[in-house]
DNA sequence: GGAATTACAATCTACGATTTTTGTAATCTT
DNA sequence: AAGATTACAAAAATCGTAGATTGTAATTCC
């Protein structure tokens, strides 16, 4: 496809241009000045727009993070029970996380590095996922489904048993070992949610 | 220390002598001369008891695996209850890991990169302490203390929950975070204590 | 003859020269 | 004046090669 002179040069097409470059050809063999080829400016013009390079890479990141979570968001305000929903979540989140991992290996590659070189937006990411568990929950405790006197902890300990599921460099694992990882998840969830259900008293003594 | 050119070269000799050289110097700084060396032999010398040098440090990470194992065995055949003693295997892990991550970095880094590169053994390890965490929920169902109807998939339910806390990777990234992990280990295992008393179905109809 | 050594080929790594790439600034265009 | 371009310095990747390291085989030593 030749450049289109005539369209804007806006953060989003120079997002795409990258994203289809690394999906070719990795995010090392993608130069600012094939971006801006692909977009018929020079590279300086990027420039404008985004930082650095790494700034555009970290923004292909973000946004598939983003769109990770629109996933998780929308099970949040269903009306069945809350175990189903939470495990629907995170079947769709495993799922996503699959279909990346296979047809979308340079961006895979890109995500993880940006796991461990990042820890800031790994943490962001954390946070903004917990918080919608942490909503789940709390939905669960009004309707009277779960008990848990903190709803935060909750949260958290949920996060933590589904890491493994998630975290892309597991994921990575536990495709290759052919592991039957939606039934694992299964499992894990109606464990915790009959702990939710029987009630869980964080804070009472031990 | 010069070498003892009159004990004889064995296995363990020799992984002594590279374990030494590679907290001192990191995996890839040690050389098959210098493990020699240290000894009082030619590096060939080494071939006869170990294939390469490959070999050897697999051994080296292969005997810290039955090391945590051993600290894991020690917790099985208590008299407290089981969530008291599986939190403090747990704990006890945990701390062996954190201890060799901060005081042993070398062999920590060599762990690493063992963890990626032989799936075979990390999971071969995996199974054999899923087993005992299989064997300490069997005997928790015996005394009436849990009720879980399929004790396999309870202990898989409880690596997976627990594997954040005890893969390398991850509690290195925990520990830089200055995550309370000790606390978040505690609630993960109340919970998992939780469902094992309200009793697991996971063979019963979805 | 078992066990080590030295000698050696194949492979891997470290390093420096060269070329790319990044990011900035001065300049041009409309 | 906003937005792009070209020109350029600094940083980084690449590449060829010298040297180190690994693993094997022929040889020596009790």
């Amino acid at each position: 496809m030749p450049p289109s002179p005539s369209a804007a040069l806006t953060t989003s097409s120079i997002l795409e241009a990258a994203k289809a470059l690394v999906r070719h050809f990795g995010e090392t063999k993608t130069n600012m000045v094939d971006i801006g080829r692909a977009l018929g400016v020079s590279h300086a013009a990027l420039y404008r727009l985004y930082r650095s390079k790494g700034a555009i890479m970290d923004a292909i990141v973000e946004e598939a993070m983003r769109d990770e979570e629109a996933l998780a968001v929308a099970h949040l305000d269903g009306d069945g029970p809350a175990a189903d929903r939470l495990l629907a979540m995170l079947l769709d989140l495993h799922r996503r996380k699959r279909e990346r991992f296979i047809g979308d290996r340079e961006i895979h590659d890109l995500y993880r590095r940006i796991l461990v070189e990042r820890p800031d937006m790994i943490a962001a990411y954390a946070e903004r996922m917990t918080a919608l568990i942490a909503r789940l929950i709390a939905q669960a405790v009004e309707r009277g489904e779960w008990k848990v006197d903190d709803v935060n902890i909750a949260s958290g300990v949920v996060r933590d048993a589904v890491t493994v599921f998630i975290h892309p460099a597991l994921v990575a694992q536990l495709i290759m070992a052919d592991a039957p990882i939606e039934t694992m998840l299964q499992d894990t969830v109606a464990t915790l949610s009959r702990a939710f259900e029987a009630g869980m008293d964080y804070r009472a003594p031990a």
